[in-house]
DNA sequence: TGGCAACCATACGCAACCGTATTGTCTTGG
DNA sequence: CCAAGACAATACGGTTGCGTATGGTTGCCA
């Protein structure tokens, strides 16, 4: 039969993922412009050469990096928020899982500051596009009108980018918050219809 | 006398505060690192002999433009709500004149990108304070609890920087909402602590 | 009119990256 | 044991941008 094209080596021997999961969490903590091919290649403990048995070109790299996160997305949502019929409860679901995954709200906010970049702006396009209308059509299904629904699921996204913008250029200044999820609490509030409230 | 230092020349001659009006402008709309010294010089119809006649080094220059921002923001701030004493007013004043001033919210929308370059570091960190520190003095002055006033100030920042952000980097969506005040004025409210409500 | 100061051009060296070409070195199967 | 494929090192050429050095211009003023 075939021989297996997949033979990992005794121990060292770089991946096609292994770069791009390096890439990633180097785009997280550094930036899209972090992510060069030598630097990378040079962290990794290896050179060029390897990179490019891997790789096309530096773009090639940044596609496949963009491309393994936008599905990750995809599967989460999916899996996350498809089953929750309760419009209510699927808004607070969400709101509450987008902070608490801070990971990804750091990568999300690393993407964020190269938005113009050509080869990010479409991934970072559908990403925004496809979550404010999930918050849009939760919240017209609690009865709001379109462009009600439009305004609220704007302030949440803003408040959600803007969040881990804060986190990550200023950290000090999100710190000085102590009750976190009072942050949350209050967003959410803000959002859903006025509906008797619980209390203080 | 000593001979006045300042003479415009006829019609030509590039001033320092002309490379730093070009530069503020460029980083508003393509952030820090297209504020290079060679493609500068060549939108403004010179070369590099001319730069780094009025500036030390490229540092030099950014150091300059976050200088002039950094001021006007002091002014800006000193001359529009240092004399409104009415917290809840002060409030909505605050919050509307920030999000009218596109131009400036786009400048700092691409500052906050490079917010983790030392350069813009500590201006912005200091903006980011101050602005804060603004939001929560006035939510105290409302009776609010300190942590209260620190999770809604940090709630209508984030929202601000978030909305300035998307309005960078996908106009569409924010486009999409119709009436802009009405987010506004959803922020708001949801900021001031609870009091008789005025109507839908 | 000579000279200085303001302003700008030209030309150079340097560094960081990209991408290519070429040549190893293991590892495994035959 | 040897051939082939997977992975990697070395070396090279190209581009872009920084910063320096040095040498024009031009206009004013003594």
């Amino acid at each position: 039969m075939s021989p297996t094209p997949k033979k990992p080596r005794p121990s060292p021997a770089l991946s096609r993922e292994a770069w791009v999961l390096a890439a990633t969490n180097l785009l997280a903590r550094e930036g899209l412009q972090a992510v060069a091919v030598e630097p990378l290649a040079l962290a990794l403990g290896v050179t060029k050469g390897s990179f490019y048995w891997h790789f096309k070109s530096r773009n090639d790299l940044i596609q496949a990096v963009l491309e393994a996160w936008e599905q990750d997305q995809s599967a989460d949502v999916a899996a996350r928020y498809g089953g929750i019929q309760d419009p209510r409860r699927r808004l607070r679901v969400l709101l509450f899982a987008a902070f608490e995954d801070v990971e990804n709200g750091k990568f999300f906010a690393a993407l964020t500051v190269s938005g113009q970049d050509p080869r990010v702006a479409p991934t970072l396009h559908r990403a925004t596009e496809r979550r404010l209308a999930l918050g849009r059509e939760a919240l017209q299904a609690l009865g709001l009108s379109e462009e009600e629904a439009r305004q609220r699921a704007l302030l949440a996204y803003a408040a959600y980018t803007g969040y881990f913008q804060l986190l990550r250029t200023t950290p000090e200044a999100v710190e000085a918050v102590t009750d976190l999820s009072g942050y949350v609490h209050r967003l959410a509030d803000a959002l859903v219809p006025t509906k008797p409230q619980r209390g203080g």
